[in-house]
DNA sequence: CGGTTTTGACCGGCGC
DNA sequence: GCGCCGGTCAAAACCG
């Protein structure tokens, strides 16, 4: 998201939420429908492949993932199968350092290559991002399957609820460098198998279904289990072969939840941790954490910096009403949510030198809370 | 006291 | 069949 809306940037470097987020207009306006398209035509100007639209619907994920019929409809985002935010919005990494900085998709002139990274796991996709210890730091993000999923609900529109990691990530690695990651793990085949079927999607500008739901992502991390807004209880330690750090199983603690967590840490630094998420939370996280998260935030320190926030969370449905009582609740706390989430998002500037700080960063940064702010604000009244 | 972590044991898949 | 390995189980310990 913060990508898009820095694709979009404006000449005094702002980015005005109405069109970073151009679907927060929760009213019914025909003209955001035109506004939206207006932004995707030029940013698929700007990176070079067509952008589906974006669709805002007034549905009930209530009605789906709970089946409560009395809850009031809410907006929440449909995502166009095509294209989906969420990895911006939920790439730990964006949100989790605010020294960090992420590598727009879309070419951007660099002094010196970025360090190649490839995609791994069996449908993962590579986004490239630095970060002041790791210049370009991968995040890597297992695809899930397009449509015809079983347990992916859908809103009205028949549009996931569950934000789409396939096709927008494709694009992501269209438009970068996707490459060799060190890792020398055993999955390395299958993350080339999987590369060939990117080069297949960049040659036909299709989106190949991926096999797996699993994803996967380094970060950087000094906790050994970074929190990320999801509640996980620990079931088991290994000591893998290739690795001298244990591999830690988690599992999501919501009743019903299977999804699954992996972490270890990186052989070549430990810094780095990497979280395999297995599974699709189609739940929001709990509602103690949000606000926790939102209080932390303003102290500078919240689950949104936590490097793996949002791997296999369900960000588009936050906002269902069993968080809060209001009719407007639902509305008001996906703002937050979102809000919380883009101000933590470090700014993303155009021209990255090897993971220096920028050093308008922290100003820029500030701009765009208090922007989205005002902006959210003048929304909400 | 309820939830989480720790940790050794157990199980199934896979290769030899 | 055997051993290795990754993943899971479950009881005890720990913690707030």
């Amino acid at each position: 998201m913060k990508a898009l809306a820095m694709l979009d940037q404006n000449e005094n470097g702002l980015y005005p939420i109405s069109e970073t987020f151009p679907q927060t207009n929760v009213s019914p306006d025909p003209q955001s429908e035109q506004r939206s398209g207006g932004l995707r035509d030029r940013m698929a100007a700007k990176l070079g492949f067509d952008i589906p639209p974006l669709e805002i619907g007034r549905v009930s994920p209530s009605a789906n993932l709970f089946s409560n019929p009395i809850l009031v409809p809410s907006p929440i985002l449909v995502i166009s199968p095509g294209f989906s935010l969420s990895p911006f919005l939920q790439s730990p990494n964006m949100l989790s350092n605010s020294s960090s900085q992420i590598v727009p998709p879309c070419p951007i002139p660099n002094d010196a290559p970025p360090k190649t990274v490839e995609s791994s796991g069996d449908a993962h996709a590579t986004m490239i991002i630095s970060n002041n210890n790791l210049p370009h730091q991968p995040i890597e993000v297992d695809l899930p399957p397009q449509g015809g999923s079983d347990d992916i609900p859908t809103g009205n529109s028949g549009a996931p609820l569950v934000p789409s990691f396939d096709s927008e990530i494709v694009a992501v690695a269209d438009v970068m460098n996707p490459i060799s990651l060190e890792s020398g793990s055993k999955d390395d085949n299958k993350d080339r198998e999987y590369n060939q079927e990117e080069d297949k999607v960049e040659d036909h500008n299709v989106v190949v279904e991926p096999p797996s739901r699993k994803r996967k992502s380094q970060v950087e991390s000094e906790e050994d289990h970074p929190d990320d807004g999801f509640r996980w209880r620990k079931y088991g330690q290994k000591v893998v072969t290739g690795n001298a750090n244990p591999r830690s199983y988690y599992r999501c603690t919501y009743t019903g939840c299977e999804v699954k967590k992996l972490v270890e840490k990186n052989v070549d630094n430990v810094k780095l941790v990497v979280a395999t998420y297995d599974g699709i939370h189609e739940h929001v996280p709990p509602p103690e954490r949000i606000r926790k998260s939102s209080a932390k935030n303003q102290s500078g320190s919240s689950i949104s910096q936590d490097p793996t926030l949002g791997l296999g969370m369900l960000p588009s449905s936050v906002s269902t009403s069993q968080l809060l009582p209001s009719p407007l609740a639902p509305q008001m706390d996906m703002m937050q949510y979102y809000m919380d989430g883009l101000s933590k998002l470090p700014s993303l500037p155009v021209n990255q030198n090897h993971g220096s700080v920028n050093r308008d960063d922290e100003t820029m940064t500030d701009r765009v809370i208090s922007d989205g702010t005002e902006v959210y604000k003048a929304i909400r009244d």
